[in-house]
DNA sequence: TCATTTTCTTATCATTTGATAACGTTTTGG
DNA sequence: CCAAAACGTTATCAAATGATAAGAAAATGA
């Protein structure tokens, strides 16, 4: 018996030792169900770490996109291009998934753009992966309900705040959200596009907000 | 070779007839993919039938939902409440899988109403059959998982028009739309609500048009 | 059938939003 | 460090939208 302490404390090392060192898209993974070893092994060698200088195109309008994956560090925004204008639609931070997700799954080129705000690290895998990983392991295709089903949730809160609240109360939301993080150090023309009104006018809504209080 | 022409014929005819009569809601699961009579049968001692008059709810608000199924006869909105007014923002017709799906996937009671506009038959299987599917049946998580993706994709285009166009266009999109049979007996508020404007706002956007051409 | 309710349109007025431009500030990139 | 670009605010005017009310048309239900 007296063996086994040392053995456990060595085992509580070793555990602790790979929760910290976990790869950071197995841990956002685990946010969603904890895979297991096996499963895991099917994706890690597949997954490639890449650079990106501010202001490039992670993915592009019009292409095919084949890959996925989770943002290491730095900010991007989503945009869609319209009448030669650019509408930010959506950002992403550490810890995101990110890539045409919807390119990938309903196969069409992208229409839209992803573009790192900041210097950036992201690690990405094939689109083309996944999708075999899906069909060869259960415990994956789960993951993917869940991600979908994820997504699809967030979509939804998004849909109806656009249907039923004031462009003020939208950004009053944003501001109170976990999402707060979208306000700091990305231009306010940016967030303008994402509560679907323009920079001018949420401008004049921040002004108002400060006359009140 | 003589005898096998009547065979062959038999055979067509069995298929046939398996085809015409599938139940509804394997046919809208085969828009997915093709479930094995195996998978099927798992789920086929759980559905339900059920008929709705006008104007009772499917859904309410306030309650957990726990069950999903498909729209046999008849139509539905779904419809939000604020500030004491109810807000449609979704309609469902034959065929359309329908229920608290949001509330299903994240496990809290239902925001949302989902009311028959019509009397309608509806057939229904609890959630819980679905879930417990999932996670014995391959099969079944991949038409979990491409159902979620799939109402993602139409989520994700009703964002981004929401974002992108006016009124005017969504309503004209609309009018070019497959859902065009939305505008077909439904009363035009609701489908005001549907396009994030007022009911007045909708009727001075047609008459324009009719005025244009 | 007929009265009631619902629906749609139109008009009016107030409010919000968009478009544009000007201006000062901040950030960026040599 | 400096010039250029990007950014945020404000003002002005036009356009779109909302709120409300009134009235006509259509649907509903007894």
């Amino acid at each position: 018996m007296a063996r086994q302490t040392p053995a456990r404390a060595l085992s509580y090392v070793f555990t602790f030792s790979k929760i910290v060192t976990m790869h950071p898209i197995r841990t956002q993974i685990h946010r969603f169900l904890p895979i297991t070893d096996e499963a895991w092994l099917l994706m890690e060698p597949h997954i490639e770490e890449r650079s990106l200088v501010k202001n490039s195109l992670l993915v592009q309008e019009g292409k095919l996109v084949r890959e996925l994956g989770l943002v290491l560090e730095g900010n991007f925004r989503q945009y869609y291009t319209r009448d030669g204008e650019e509408k930010t639609t959506y950002f992403f931070f550490e810890n995101h998934f990110i890539g045409g997700y919807i390119s990938c799954i309903s196969g069409q080129p992208s229409l839209l753009n992803i573009e790192a705000l900041t210097d950036a690290r992201v690690a990405m895998f094939p689109y083309a992966v996944l999708q075999s990983l899906y069909n060869q392991n259960h415990e994956w295709e789960r993951f993917g309900r869940m991600l979908a089903e994820y997504l699809g949730l967030g979509l939804e809160e998004r849909m109806v705040d656009l249907l039923l609240l004031t462009a003020e109360e939208r950004y009053i939301k944003l501001l109170h959200s976990t999402k707060v993080k979208i306000l700091e150090r990305i231009p306010q023309h940016y967030i303008a596009n994402y509560l679907g009104i323009t920079p001018v006018s949420l401008s004049r809504i921040r002004a108002q907000m400060a006359k009140k209080s």
